[in-house]
RNA sequence: GCCGGAGUAGCUCAGUUGGUGAGAGCACGCGUCUCAUAAGCGCGGGGUCGACGGUUCGAAUCCGUCCUCCGGCACCA
C-alpha cells in the first residue's frame, strides 16, 4: 500500500493553542484523513517545540522546572486536539531522546560535509543601550546617545551552517519540483528571497542549558529552530530506527503557517541536501485567520479559544465552518456570527433537516426499509457521480474547501428532488408505491455518499449520519464507498435533530451588553473606526490593569533607527533614570518633533530588540485603522517619572 | 521604499485563452409545499465589474497611469 506522511508545525508551547493554531491541525487532520479514506498507509505527526528560551523563562517565571512545565502544557494541547478529533498518529517532543538522537544525527551528517563552520558573532556593544551598535551608527567611536560610555567590543563563538552554498541547489530544486512550495504566492516570495542570495545562519548558541549540545562542541546547544525542523525526521526514526526512517522518509507533506515557509522551503531542504537526504515532497503554507478581520491578538482579545468555539456547536461544526469557509492556503476570517450562520444553513437546515425529513418519511411511508424497486434517479446518481469526482481532484489538490463544497452540491440538490418529487403527494397514490419507494431509496444513497464525502471533514457526525442511513461506516474506502450504489437494502433509523437550529436573539448588538448567548461571549461585530472595542464579556480586574505601570517620559532625543521606515529610537527621562527605547511612529513623526515632549510610556515591560536596538519601554499611542500613530502626550506635561493610572 | 497579490450585488466570493442581455451562496422581500429542525422549494430586488485613459467590431477580462487594501523584504512592544 502506498504511503502518506505528513505533518505539522510543531507549537511553541508558551501558550495555550489559539484558534488560528488549531486551524492548522483541523486543515492537516482532514487531509490525512482524505488520504486513509483513499487508501493510502498514512502517518500524521504532531508535536511541541520545546527547546525554545521563552519557554524556559516561563517555567522559571512560574518556578517550575522547564520539563514539568512542558509536561503540563503538552496536556493542555493534547486535551485541545482531542476535542477538536484531530487524528495524529504520533507526538513528538523535542526534549525527547528520540529527537535528541535524530538532531545528534544530521548534525554529524552536515558537519561531515563541512558545512558547519565556527564563527563568532561580534560587534560593538553599548551598554547604555544594551545592544549591539552598527559601526556607521557610531559617532567618534561613541553611541551617540551615551558619549560618556566607551562601547565594548564583544564576541560570542558560533556554529554557522554554510546556506550560501546551496542557493544554486535550491533553485535547481524549486525549478524541477512546482509543487514543492504550494500555494504559489508563497513560493513566488521564496523564490525571490533565494535568488536575492542566501547568508549563513547561526545555528548555535554558547552558554545555554536549555536544548540538545552540539555533538561535535557540548559547550553549545543547537539553535532552536535547526532543533525544531529535524523533528520531522527524528520522529520517523532518524539516527536510531533506520528501516523505520526507510519506509517514511521523505514526508509527503509539511502543513505550515505561511510565516514560517522560509525555515521549510528554504533552510529545512538546504540541511537535507547537506545531509544528503531526500527532501519532503511538499511543504504547504497555509493562511492565518483573524478574528473579526483583526488579527488574533491577547492584546486585542481577538483570541479565539477553540474549546469553547467547538463547545458551541461541536467540534465536527467547527471543523466544517473552517474548512468550508476559508479558501485552503489563504487568510479566513472568525466570527461567531458566521460561525452561527454557517451552522444553521449548512448543518440544520440543509444536512440535518435533509436527513431527518428523510427518515421521517421512510418510517412514515415505510417502516424504515427501503429496498430499490426500479432504476435510480438520473439527476440524482448523476450529480452525486460528478460530485464525488469534483471532490477528489479538489482534494487532491488541496483545495479542502472546493471539496466541503463538491459535498454539499449533493446536498442541495437532494432538497430540490425531494420538493420536485414531493414523496407525500406520491404516498396518496397507491399506483405510485414503487416510484415513492425508488425516491426515497434515491434520497438516502445521496445522503450516504455526501456523508462519506463528509467524513474526513466531519469524522463523528458522518458516522452517524450513515448509521441512520443503514450504511457501514467502518473502513470507508473512497473508490469502494464514493460511487453511487443503486441496488441493496436499507434499514432507515431516526433519531433526534442531528444539529438543532442555534436562534440568535434577535435585539441588535450594542457595546455595553453581551449580545450573543451563553457559550462563548461573542463580541458585537466592531464598526471598521474602532480598534478597541472591548469585548463585553472580557473585562479585566482593576489588579489586571495595575500590573501596567504607566509613567510620564520626557524626550531627550529622537533618531530614525536606519533602514526602518516606522522605527523610531527614542531616549527618553523616566524620572529616575533614562531610557532608550523604539516606537513605531516614524511614519506620523519627524525626530526632531518629539524632542522635549512628554509622553506616556509602559515602565515595566520586558526589554524587546528591535532591529537591533533594545527596548525598554513603549510608547503609547492611538492606531486609527489604516491611520498613522497619534502619541499620547499632555497639554501640561507633569514630571518625569510621574505615574499615569 | 522595493517586490508581489487583490479591488465584481449589503456580506463572502466565482468568472477559463477578450464575444449570447454580468453569476453563486448568505442576508433581505414575496410566493408556495407540508415529509422535515418556523427547516425545504420557487421567484425577486439590488452592481457605472476601484478611477481615468488606450487597444479592439466588441473589455470585468488585454495595455498604461492613478487610488485603496493585503502580503513579503523588515521591524507588531
Amino acid at each position: 500500500m502506498s504511503r502518506f506522511y505528513l505533518t505539522t508545525a510543531i507549537d511553541y508551547v508558551n501558550s495555550r493553542p489559539h484558534l488560528g493554531t488549531a486551524y492548522e491541525k483541523i486543515a492537516a487532520d482532514i487531509i490525512a484523513r482524505y488520504k486513509r479514506l483513499s487508501g493510502f498507509d498514512t502517518r500524521f505527526l504532531m508535536g511541541n517545540d520545546e527547546h525554545s528560551q521563552n519557554v524556559y523563562k516561563r517555567a522559571v517565571e512560574q518556578k517550575l522546572d522547564p520539563l514539568a512545565y512542558c509536561d503540563q502544557m503538552e496536556q493542555e494541547f493534547r486535551d485541545t486536539w482531542r476535542r477538536l478529533d484531530i487524528s495524529f498518529d504520533d507526538f513528538i517532543r523535542t526534549t525527547e531522546p528520540r529527537h535528541t538522537a535524530g538532531v545528534v544525527e544530521l548534525a554529524r551528517r552536515i558537519h561531515d560535509a563541512g558545512d558547519i563552520f565556527e564563527g563568532t558573532y561580534e560587534g560593538w556593544y553599548c551598554e547604555g543601550c544594551e545592544a549591539f551598535k552598527q559601526e556607521k551608527d557610531l559617532v567618534g567611536g561613541h553611541c551617540p546617545l551615551h558619549p560618556a560610555i566607551t562601547p565594548q567590543w564583544i564576541s560570542e563563538k558560533n556554529y554557522f551552517f554554510r546556506l550560501s552554498k546551496y542557493q544554486q541547489p535550491l533553485l535547481e530544486h524549486f525549478k524541477t519540483h512546482p509543487e514543492f512550495l504550494q500555494p504559489d504566492v508563497r513560493r513566488n516570495e521564496i523564490l525571490r528571497l533565494i535568488e536575492g542570495g542566501l547568508e549563513d545562519i547561526s545555528v548555535s548558541r554558547a552558554g545555554q542549558s536549555w536544548g540538545i549540545p552540539l555533538p561535535f562542541d557540548p559547550n553549545s546547544v543547537v539553535y532552536v529552530w535547526f532543533d525544531a525542523l529535524i523533528n520531522y525526521a527524528s520522529a520517523v526514526g532518524l539516527g536510531r530506527d533506520q528501516s523505520m526512517f526507510d519506509a517514511w522518509w521523505p514526508a509527503d507533506l509539511h502543513v505550515i503557517g505561511k510565516d514560517i515557509t522560509r525555515f521549510h522551503a528554504v533552510i529545512w531542504p538546504a540541511m537535507l541536501m547537506s545531509a544528503r537526504l531526500p527532501l519532503p515532497r511538499q511543504v504547504f503554507g497555509h493562511g492565518f485567520m483573524t478574528m473579526n478581520g483583526q488579527r488574533m491578538s491577547k492584546s486585542l482579545g481577538t483570541i479565539v479559544d477553540p474549546i469553547k468555539a467547538a463547545d458551541r456547536h461541536g467540534a465536527d461544526p467547527l471543523r466544517l465552518y473552517l474548512v468550508k469557509e476559508i479558501a485552503f492556503g489563504g487568510d479566513g476570517d472568525f466570527s461567531w456570527e458566521r460561525y452561527d450562520e454557517r451552522y444553521n444553513v449548512d448543518l440544520a437546515n440543509n444536512l440535518g433537516n435533509l436527513v431527518s425529513r428523510v427518515a421521517a418519511m421512510a418510517h412514515q411511508y415505510r417502516q424504515g426499509r427501503l429496498i430499490p424497486v426500479g432504476a435510480s434517479s438520473n439527476r440524482l446518481a448523476r450529480v452525486g457521480e460528478e460530485a464525488a469526482a469534483s471532490y477528489r481532484r479538489s482534494m487532491d489538490a488541496l483545495a479542502l474547501h472546493d471539496g466541503a463544497a463538491a459535498a454539499f452540491r449533493i446536498i442541495d440538490t437532494t432538497n430540490e428532488y425531494i420538493a420536485e418529487t414531493a414523496p407525500w403527494k406520491l404516498a396518496k397514490d397507491p399506483a405510485s408505491a414503487d416510484r415513492l419507494t425508488q425516491v426515497l431509496f434515491d434520497a438516502a444513497e445521496a445522503i450516504r455518499l455526501a456523508a462519506v464525502l463528509l467524513t474526513p471533514m466531519m469524522p463523528a457526525s458522518s458516522a452517524e449520519i450513515l448509521r441512520r442511513v443503514g450504511a457501514s461506516s467502518d473502513p470507508l474506502r473512497l473508490d469502494r464507498d464514493a460511487r453511487w450504489r443503486g441496488d441493496g437494502e436499507r434499514l432507515i433509523a431516526q433519531g433526534g435533530p442531528l444539529w438543532p437550529r442555534f436562534e440568535t436573539p434577535k435585539e441588535k448588538i450594542s457595546v455595553t451588553e453581551n449580545p450573543t448567548p451563553p457559550p462563548p461571549a461573542a463580541p458585537a461585530a466592531p464598526s471598521a473606526t474602532s480598534a478597541v472595542s472591548a469585548p463585553g464579556g472580557d473585562r479585566i480586574a482593576i489588579d489586571d490593569f495595575m500590573k501596567v505601570e504607566l509613567r510620564v517620559a520626557k524626550v531627550l532625543a529622537a533618531e530614525r533607527v536606519p533602514k526602518s521606515t516606522r522605527l523610531l529610537k527614542l531616549h527618553v527621562d523616566v524620572g529616575t533614570e533614562q531610557r532608550t527605547l523604539v516606537a513605531g511612529i516614524a511614519e506620523s513623526y519627524e525626530p526632531e518633533a518629539l524632542v522635549g515632549k512628554s509622553v506616556v510610556i509602559v515602565f515595566n515591560l520586558k526589554p524587546a530588540k528591535l532591529m537591533g536596538i533594545e527596548s525598554n519601554g513603549m510608547v503609547l499611542a492611538a492606531s486609527p485603522d489604516g491611520g498613522k500613530a497619534i502619541v499620547v502626550t499632555f497639554e501640561e506635561p507633569p514630571a518625569p517619572g510621574t505615574r499615569v493610572r
